[in-house]
DNA sequence: CATTTTCTGGACTTGCCGGTCCATTTTTGG
DNA sequence: CCAAAAATGGACCGGCAAGTCCAGAAAATG
């Protein structure tokens, strides 16, 4: 796996996936081809197949992984400090407007959707996003319930089952509809849920 | 369109349309080669193209329209009629089994997904489905409103939306996770809020 | 500076699968 | 019962894109 690669070498690669990453952002999927990834970054089918030899699965698999680790950094440092209501709400539209942002192609289409890879570390590599990205709204939750701000009978685990569900499929409505309307309420629903719920 | 259709003709045209959408649930959508649907339907090539001239994409897309359609007629009459608290829990226990149910394709995988087919048509077909889902959920909170169980203030639109969302996402990550739980706990919290906001 | 390894380019192969075509059989309708 | 239309079967084609191969350039190594 970490052969040994000389800084030229490590350039070319990562020059690959990101040529990829965007790429596949902005046409999909089922629409690169490597040939347009080669043409985007410059590079020859030797070059492709010599870093990554396990062809397009093993590249769609690099640039998954690297999309993934983006999506929680992109969220970064709010989602790491839910720990008052204004730290919420600046969360939530920094959530929106990442997502308002990003075209109509998920990056990580190559493995959410219903095409998706279902190799065992395409499976890892969602659910690996999805749980840190559940621990960290739970972690919120329950420091919001030291606080008092969030009633203890609330059951933090799945609030944030909740709230990730709510995300999910408010950006899934937002590449289909290209509005933010759904993500914007289901987060704000839930948001208020567990604000009313601070006070019996 | 309507071509003329002899009872056999119609008859293997459904055959056809209903073997796809089998073929899909369980392979899902790139999985499924036109060779699959003709041998579990056994027909031919030349029927296929007969039936659907587009091909591939005109079956794909009828295929979508049936299950669309299946999606809604599936939460009947419950989705209808939202009239009471009892009403919505069984509703949401109807959405969960339906869901639990299917296995981990989503049929709609065609359309719904990053892969989704961005023509028009399939477009449409799948706005068409989650405004009407939407709509029917709009309604019910309306009724709800309308009976004093929900507070007037809420915006039944908004929390339509919200409920829509949880859903969809809820479905994602069942489609992951082979879990139920997000689903559930979207459901269970976006319905505690309505109900919650009913007394102030 | 020699030689060994890494990197690069691109021509070529391969297999798959959607789509075409037409010959044959079955059904329709007068 | 006989045209005409519809339905069926399956051989064949063609293109596309992934993947292979190897020869040559550029770096590392000592």
């Amino acid at each position: 796996m970490a052969q040994a690669l000389t800084p030229k070498g490590t350039a070319t690669r990562s020059r690959i996936v990101a040529g990829a990453a965007a790429e596949l952002r902005e046409r999909g999927v089922d629409e690169v081809r490597l040939e347009d990834v080669m043409a985007r970054t410059g590079t020859s089918k030797g070059q492709l197949f010599h870093y990554f030899p396990g062809g397009k699965e093993e590249l769609l698999l690099a640039v998954a992984q690297h999309e993934a680790d983006q999506v929680l950094v992109d969220q970064q440092p709010l989602l790491g400090e839910l720990t008052s209501w204004p730290a919420w709400q600046a969360w939530r539209d920094r959530l929106i407007a990442r997502y308002r942002e990003q075209g109509q192609h998920c990056p990580l289409g190559a493995l959410l959707g219903p095409t998706g890879r279902r190799t065992p570390a395409a499976r890892s590599v969602v659910t690996g996003l999805l749980g840190r990205w559940e621990n960290a709204i739970a972690d919120g939750v329950r420091h919001m319930q030291s606080t008092g701000d969030i009633a203890p009978e609330v059951d933090a685990g799945r609030a944030a089952a909740a709230i990730l569900a709510g995300i999910q499929g408010g950006v899934l409505l937002l590449l289909h509809t290209g509005r933010t309307d759904h993500l914007a309420a289901a987060l704000d629903l839930a948001l208020d849920a567990l604000r009313g719920g601070a006070r019996p």
